[in-house]
RNA sequence: GCAGAGGUGGUCGAGUGGUUAAUGGCACCGGGCUGUAAACCCGGCAGGCUAACGCCUUACAUAGGUUCAAAUCCUAUCCUCUGCA
């Protein structure tokens, strides 16, 4: 039987992994960060770059916000996600628990599902896991993720056990709709003649918990008899401490099937992502390279820098010296941030870009360390240069 | 020249006798941003001293004056704008 997805080790250091995920669209080397394209669009860069340049296999879609606008039935209309914006390399759908979390004041959570009030128009919607799943079938992304409930970070034992048992609720009633609309024909992105691939959509599961390690195998355990193509970590990078999410990372990565990627969703800064692959994780998504690009700060391999800052004013140098990427092969800081400070819109296209560039690089990096065995010292290094970093501050 | 209006902190602009070192906006300086309600949000912004509560100095064109108290009232001077000659 063809699977909708193939994953595959190619090679391994400690508990890092090095692997591809094979889509119906696209081949994904990891561990592999994807740029976060909420509403259709990696904010402020065209795919063209993403495609050639950056080169990245997939990014993100929001289940919620597409479901607000454009709108189910838009999307069915013009032929799903892909066909609509033309990004033809895989997509991976956020369900819409992160807005469960992000926009706790607008939505009341019922066993049912979630009431909206849309912070678009203030009008009621509502969305369960059925409807989360009928809205990524008709994106048509590659990788559908369940419903599920994000509390917040610090949540208590008790709140955080029940919040756990509904999300896993949720994952059943989801995966049972998911393999209903898979057979019905209603996922716009089926691919026929997939090689040795379904063709479908593939949905992975999500395991909850906050910072209570039980909690944690608990959700892990319920989230794996009920069976996916690959499984996350959600719930983390949401106000607790940042030791308590390399420490669930730590604790829950080396646990979870090894023969699925694993994805810790929502993160993070470049030093996140080093010690979560360490600890054993293959995917990551965060609006971090991209918000941030916008509101000023670049990542650079010598840490951040805030491109309003007085002292770039004549500095010729580009952003980041050890950068290939065409933005840093062109332009100078001082040219950045005149931009910025005018308010020119290049100015954020421009520091997005590289900072997508510098995430995906740095991901090629790691793939190579971990290939090569010297993951340990890469990682060693690049704390050195953090501490020198926070030293000279 | 005559008539009218007006000169406030980097800038625009409130304030028209008493918590006014002076509201706001902008500019400037700095910080934040982690499955995107964010091309956004927050802080600072006369000078000096203090670890800090605070304290001191200089400030609303210039120079005088009235008053317990003046950016605010009076006088003179300088300057700007508008209209008429």
């Amino acid at each position: 039987m063809y699977k909708p997805a193939k994953w595959k080790i190619t090679a391994q250091e400690g508990n890092a992994r090095c692997g591809t995920l094979q889509t119906r669209r696209s081949t994904i080397e990891t561990p592999v960060f994807m740029p976060v394209g909420t509403q259709g669009t990696v904010k402020g860069l065209r795919f063209e770059w993403l495609e050639t340049e950056l080169d990245a296999r997939i990014i993100l879609g929001n289940t919620y916000h597409l479901w607000l606008r454009p709108g189910a039935e838009i999307i069915r209309t013009v032929g799903g996600l892909h066909k609509f914006n033309s990004w033809n390399r895989s997509i991976l759908t956020d369900s819409g628990g992160f807005q469960v979390f992000s926009l706790t004041d607008l939505r009341k959570l019922k066993e049912d599902g979630v009431e909206f009030r849309s912070h678009i128009d203030g009008s009621l919607r509502f969305m369960s896991p059925e409807v989360s799943m009928e809205m990524q079938a008709a994106l048509g992304s590659e990788i559908v993720m369940v419903l599920d409930e994000c509390p917040p970070g610090n949540s208590d034992f008790e709140t955080t056990r029940k919040s756990l048992e509904m999300t896993a609720r949720w994952a059943a009633r989801s995966k049972v709709k998911f393999n209903e609309l898979q057979t019905t024909g209603m996922d716009t992105g089926f691919v026929a003649g997939a090689g040795n691939l379904s063709g479908q959509q593939a949905l992975f599961g999500i395991v909850q918990g906050a910072g209570h390690l039980p909690l944690r195998r608990e959700s892990l355990d319920k989230t794996v008899e009920i069976g996916f193509d690959g499984y996350a970590i959600g719930g983390l990078s949401v106000g607790e401490e940042k030791q308590v999410m390399y420490d669930v990372c730590e604790f829950l990565a080396p646990q979870m099937p090894a023969d699925a990627p694993r994805y810790l969703m929502g993160v993070g800064t470049p030093e996140d992502l080093i010690e979560a692959i360490w600890r054993g994780v293959d995917m990551f998504d965060c609006v971090m390279p991209t918000r941030n690009g916008r509101t000023g700060t670049a990542f650079t391999s010598a840490g951040k820098i805030n491109i309003r800052n007085a002292r770039h004013a004549t500095d010729s140098a580009p952003l980041d010296a050890n950068c290939a990427c065409s933005v840093c092969r062109r332009y100078s800081r001082a040219y950045l941030r005149h931009l910025y400070q005018t308010g020119e819109m290049l100015a954020a296209i421009l520091l997005t870009h590289h900072n997508l560039a510098f995430y995906l690089d740095l991901m090629r990096r790691v793939r190579q360390a971990i290939r090569f065995g010297t993951f340990k010292e890469f990682r060693r290094g690049f704390h050195e240069q953090i501490s020198q970093q926070t030293k000279a501050e």
